[in-house]
DNA sequence: TATGAATGAGGGTTCATTCAT
DNA sequence: GATGAATGAACCCTCATTCAT
């Protein structure tokens, strides 16, 4: 019983120290913020933050599959509804907290360590994968209830959602004069066209 | 003459130190590349290397400056033609080097960076903007045409497309099984299926 | 207690690096001593020192107000004493380590980078105005007592009297011949003159 | 005749160099100026500045002749008047130039660095040597003259002089209430109280 | 559990100086 | 005479990490 209260209060710890370090790798980048840093956002000595995580290595990468992690949660709460990707995908994009821009700017910083770091690579691939399993699931269904294209491969365009979904927040970043509102309007129309079948089949 | 020589070694120095920072900046990102390997890569002294660049900054600026410039160029050089944005877009994937993703992975340390640095960001932006205006224009003779769907705004799509752009070396990221030919494929079927006029009214 | 005991330990360990830093400064100036040097003179690596000042600026402000400081305090010593500015100067040029020109020699330091560093300057202006107003105080009683010429205007003849003072490590560095007992006698002889009442009027 | 022109023109430049290190060195101070800094203010390249100079210490000690020269000058323009020492100092107090302190506030630099220098140290007191040696002269006709008082030293007494004269400067760095006329004013009456005979004789 | 003293390598940058042109 | 490219050591300062308490 009390063991498992000193658990409970180790990793509430260990969450406030990632919530902290996401705060300081969105304002200075992954290798911008120092431990320094995250130590006085946290409150907290870095002696005592090594208590907490071995390396600043260990904390980027529980931050990592912390924040992909909660997203690919997202994902599942609406797993069971019947929907088709179209649904999918819209239903995702009105998340809670995913307009404020700044919360999800640390994709960029992830997709550029990925790129030269396995682990972080490791860590995007493996927690990409599950969302990308999921869609491909989705869509397979919706092909079989003839909502979506039979023509695309589920694996492929599950990829391509995905990504799509990560560039989303570059689009404010690009382009100021688009709000929220408009660039998941847009979106979401392009994904439909993307997956609805050629009409051609519907003339026929 | 002699004048216009020295100028132009000053620059070819300037391009090589560029060139080597790119390089670095890929392997170990905006802020994790120091000066010292720089200049190891460029052959180069420290105190030399400030005699071209007055500060790391300015070389990370030069170069997003050049690289985004670059892609711009791209694009103008399709300009003159009455192509469809889909062609457009198809053009533009075909570029060389393009493919070699290592090559534009930088694009993510970019975007990372613009969260952060305003001055990065002016010169997404900048660039930016210049392909989208280019873009629109084309989506506008597109509409004219009948190619493109009327009802697309052409500044907001635009926008759309660069991101795309812009998130097409993720894919290889994610998933490995998608090659370079294959996401091209996918990618430019998206975009057709997003231009393309509603059938419906066709007909109707 | 306990924490007491710890602030006592920084501050101690804040009064080696300044002692640390003062001798650096005296043998190579306080542009010339370098960080590294004072770190070496005070056993600690320089990530440590960076614990204790947040600069090397800081350094020199602190070191400069503590020496100060320390002159302000011997006026003060005194200052209870009903004697006349002359006997008070004379009191002065006796304290202790005075005569190891070498640890005043600093003045010289400061008195050239008051010319140009406003913090610098600010620091000898604030302790210089302490001393001068303690002998004005005493210029005045002394001008009560009959023993001042009360035609002296006591706030800038204590201006004068501390510019001599400061310049007093001047005469050793410019003429080798004249030693330090000397000296005292001259300076003191000459701002006994300075400060007496014309015998004029006392004859008439 | 053409290589006497040649040689005028290098001087020429030599001095240019000078007057330029003089304005960075009262900016920045001895070590603080840099060769770079003097090159752009010469408006020169370094390698032709090393052309007239071989170091920077070079320079410096050139700069301090020059300077200390000047002052010298003065007093030999003075010289052959039978003036008392007070006449001489208040003479040399009305000097062009020097209420513009920023002028003259090099001295404390050089004073400091010859507590270091043995170069610097060597020049200044040689140059000081000089004026010692005149105003000791002029002391000697004074006290023959009975204007001064014989009991006084004129060796050790024209060393304090000069120290007074080279803390002149001091003065408004410390008080900026007390202006150029007022301090004359002042050190005029104490250097005159000074060297006159004690009045006790005049009485008897 | 929690602190902050301590390290020393490495960060970006400037330096005095040399040399080919 | 005059330029500015070139060097590499040293500048001030920050870093991730360890350890005694």
């Amino acid at each position: 019983m009390a063991r498992k209260l000193v658990h409970e209060q180790h990793e509430g710890k260990r969450q406030e120290i990632l919530a902290a370090a996401h705060r300081c790798f969105l304002q200075h980048g992954l290798q911008g913020a120092s431990i320094s840093m995250i130590c006085k956002e946290a409150g907290m000595s870095p002696g005592h933050l090594y208590h907490y995580f071995p390396s600043k290595e260990a904390i980027v990468e529980a931050m990592a599959n912390d924040y992909l992690a909660e997203l690919h949660g997202h994902f599942n709460a609406h797993e069971d509804g019947a929907s088709t990707a179209t649904v999918l995908l819209s239903e995702l994009w009105s998340m809670k907290g995913w307009d404020a821009l700044s919360h999800c700017r640390i994709l960029f910083e992830l997709l550029a360590e990925a790129g030269r770091n396995e682990n972080i690579h490791a860590i995007l691939k493996d927690n990409t994968d599950g969302i990308r399993a999921l869609l491909a699931r989705t869509l397979k269904a919706g092909q079989e209830r003839g909502e979506v294209d039979p023509d695309l491969d589920p694996g492929h365009t599950s990829a391509v959602l995905v990504a799509i979904l990560d560039a989303a927040p570059m689009l404010p970043l690009m382009a100021s004069d688009i709000d929220f509102e408009e660039s998941r309007k847009l979106i979401t129309t392009m994904v439909a066209r993307f997956l609805q079948p050629p009409i051609t089949a519907v003339g026929e």
